[in-house]
DNA sequence: TCTGGGGTCCTAGGACCC
DNA sequence: TCTGGGGTCCTAGGACCC
């Protein structure tokens, strides 16, 4: 990503390994840059890359897709494609359907029922008709399937929610253990939001049972809360009214929304949650510099 | 892909307020 | 006493993404 951001700070990550760059206002040729790039990152990282040019953010990010796939078997890929603007919907038109945005299993096996099996099919049906089977995202495929997206590149989003949740290598049945592990993963939650200057409402519990359904219950506080304690009670109490004691899980997890600034109460010193705040922090310190085992909580 | 983890966004219903 | 409309917030679930 560092390498990336010596090109243009118009970079957006999208996961650890991929991102766009908006290299619109640069005035060399766009092949130019992505060959150097590469060769960049190859020779100083020794990394592969594969690189997709196009208008817009989805034709590329597809273009990137069908170069690296078109990579020859066995080697690592170092793939360039380039769509020039006015080909974008002739280049996704042959493309399987589901390579869209936003077309996942459960809409791919309706638009196959529908004999749709091509973006160019999708780009062929008539964009009312899509709206009215798939809604809104109707109105977001009709205008992908044409390579049309006025998405613009962003270089930082706002976080919305943290949560942290595990899965259990068998299902568990132990109230104890269940409970243990839904506070650790509340003092998990409980730490980011605090590494990031952040406190939130919202605390949201997940359980997903041996079949594998999935329950999710939520409250909203009064007030914003970054609190270990305070995340760990409310999910130990959604918890208690949601599982019978014994009954077995499979994951457990819970998360923070409803982010915000930490409220600071600054005419309260020395109240309990002024108290507890100003502890938290002394215990974060102690583990970012010593680890997690560097000190506990009693009882 | 017999299924891990961390996210975002959308829908829909209900409560509540004006 | 009943009816109406619009807006916002909350909750639950699901689709989808990497």
């Amino acid at each position: 990503m560092e390498r990336l951001r010596t090109v243009t700070p118009l970079v957006e990550q999208i996961s650890i390994d991929e991102a766009f760059l908006d290299i619109s206002d640069l005035s060399d040729k766009p092949e130019r840059i992505a060959r150097r790039l590469q060769a960049g990152i190859r020779d100083e990282l020794g990394l592969p890359s594969s690189i997709g040019i196009a208008p817009n953010k989805l034709v590329s990010k597809i273009a990137t897709e069908v170069g690296k796939k078109a990579a020859t078997k066995g080697k690592p890929p170092f793939a360039l494609t380039v769509v020039p603007p006015g080909k974008e919907a002739e280049f996704l038109s042959l493309l399987p359907a589901d390579m869209l945005w936003g077309v996942g299993p459960k809409t791919s096996a309706r638009l196959n029922e529908l004999g749709i099996h091509t973006i160019g099919d999708i780009a062929r049906w008539p964009d009312a008709e899509l709206v009215r089977l798939f809604g809104e995202n109707g109105r977001e495929m009709a205008k992908h399937a044409r390579g049309q997206d006025g998405r613009a590149v962003v270089t930082e989003r706002e976080i919305k929610s943290i949560s942290q949740e595990v899965t259990f290598s068998r299902d568990v049945r132990e109230d104890k253990s269940i409970e243990k592990t839904l506070t650790d993963l509340s003092v998990q939650v409980g730490r980011r939001l605090r590494k990031n200057e952040l406190a939130g409402t919202t605390v949201k519990l997940k359980i997903r049972w041996p079949d594998f359904t999935t329950l999710t219950r939520q409250v909203t506080l009064p007030n914003t809360t970054n609190n270990d304690n305070e995340i760990a009670e409310t999910a130990l109490g959604l918890l208690r009214k949601n599982r019978k004691s014994g009954q077995a899980v499979r994951l457990i997890g819970v998360g923070v929304s409803g982010l915000g600034e930490p409220m600071r109460q600054l005419e309260l010193w020395g109240t309990d949650s002024e108290k507890e705040r100003k502890l938290q922090e002394v215990v974060d310190e102690l583990r970012e510099k010593y680890g997690d085992k560097a000190i506990k909580r009693g009882k």
